[in-house]
DNA sequence: AAACGAATCAACCGCTACTCT
DNA sequence: GAGAGTAGCGGTTGATTCGTT
């Protein structure tokens, strides 16, 4: 409480010049569970002034929502978050923190990190642009699927889906504004034709206008991870997301649906 | 074992929106 | 309505960890 006062009675350019910043010690994380158990977590940068802690507001609020709150809930990303991380980005885009209200314990940080490095990645890989049509596309109808087989791999309920089962729960906080697509891809038996059609609806968009379908095609089937003797076109897309085996992608495994699509129907499109 | 590059993630920064006076 | 203070969000950075050679 003496530093409370202090600090109070300090001019603001003297609290600057000695604030800390960088890794937070044990000791810090201690003080501040303790004052937002006994003044709660809001007015952060009055909890920053009486705890004596030489930290911004900012930097609390920070810290404890993205590692001290008793809820938050660390390690791998599951096969269901990946799969909501998809379907919402693909409703919201980058609207991290709203994400973050359909996954339990999960930061918006997190989910940004899991977003930058684990899909941002396989775009690198298609050498497509994530923010791309194309991209999109092969994610909302290719990736997701194939995410949602080895969900349902592991449930009982072969048509269980994990974003639907919250989007409809009225329990949740669903934003009423918010549209949701109807009838989203799950039927494992639709990945070719709705690939077809996502790729032909992106080899035709004016956004992506110097990518084409052909491109990634190319990639594929003429990349480092073609299998002549397979013929089968696969990417080396078996680093998402989790550990032990959680990945969207094992290791080896074909994209077939890829490979042949590009090979025997795509001839029948034309690409602007 | 060491060096190096890639991947990861905690934390910071700048901006905007909101609230209060 | 204006301005100050604050909270929250998304983008970015940099330290650390991990994997490979």
């Amino acid at each position: 409480m003496e530093n409370y006062e202090q600090n109070l009675n300090s001019p603001a350019h003297e609290e600057d010049s000695d604030v800390r910043k960088g890794p937070w010690t044990e000791e810090e994380d201690a003080i501040l569970v303790n004052f937002v158990a006994i003044h709660g977590d809001a007015r952060w940068n009055h909890i920053a002034r009486s705890s004596g802690l030489k930290r911004t507001g900012k930097s609390c609020r920070l810290r404890w929502l993205n590692y001290l709150r008793p809820d938050v809930r660390r390690g791998n990303i599951t096969l269901e978050e990946q799969f909501m991380i998809l379907k919402l980005h693909s409703l919201w885009g980058n609207r991290w923190s709203k994400i973050a209200q359909y996954l339990p314990g999960r930061t918006d940080n997190e989910i940004k990190n899991y977003w930058r490095t684990r899909v941002q990645k396989q775009a690198k890989h298609l050498r497509c642009d994530v923010n791309s049509n194309l991209f999109k596309e092969t994610m909302k109808n290719v990736w997701m699927p194939r995410l949602m087989e080895r969900i349902n791999a592991q449930t009982p309920s072969p048509t269980y889906d994990p974003v639907e089962s919250v989007i409809t729960d009225p329990g949740q906080p669903i934003d009423k504004q918010t549209p949701v697509e109807p009838g989203f891809v799950l039927n494992p038996d639709q990945h070719r034709h709705q690939f077809v059609q996502a790729s032909e609806l992106c080899a035709t968009s004016s956004n992506s206008p110097a990518e084409t379908l052909s491109d990634v095609q190319d990639r594929v089937v003429n990349g480092s991870g073609y299998d002549p003797a397979g013929q089968t076109g696969f990417l080396e897309l078996n680093d998402w997301g989790c550990d032990d085996g959680d990945n969207m992608w094992t290791d080896d495994e074909s994209f077939w649906f890829l490979q042949d699509q590009f090979c025997h129907e795509t001839t029948s499109f034309s690409y602007n």
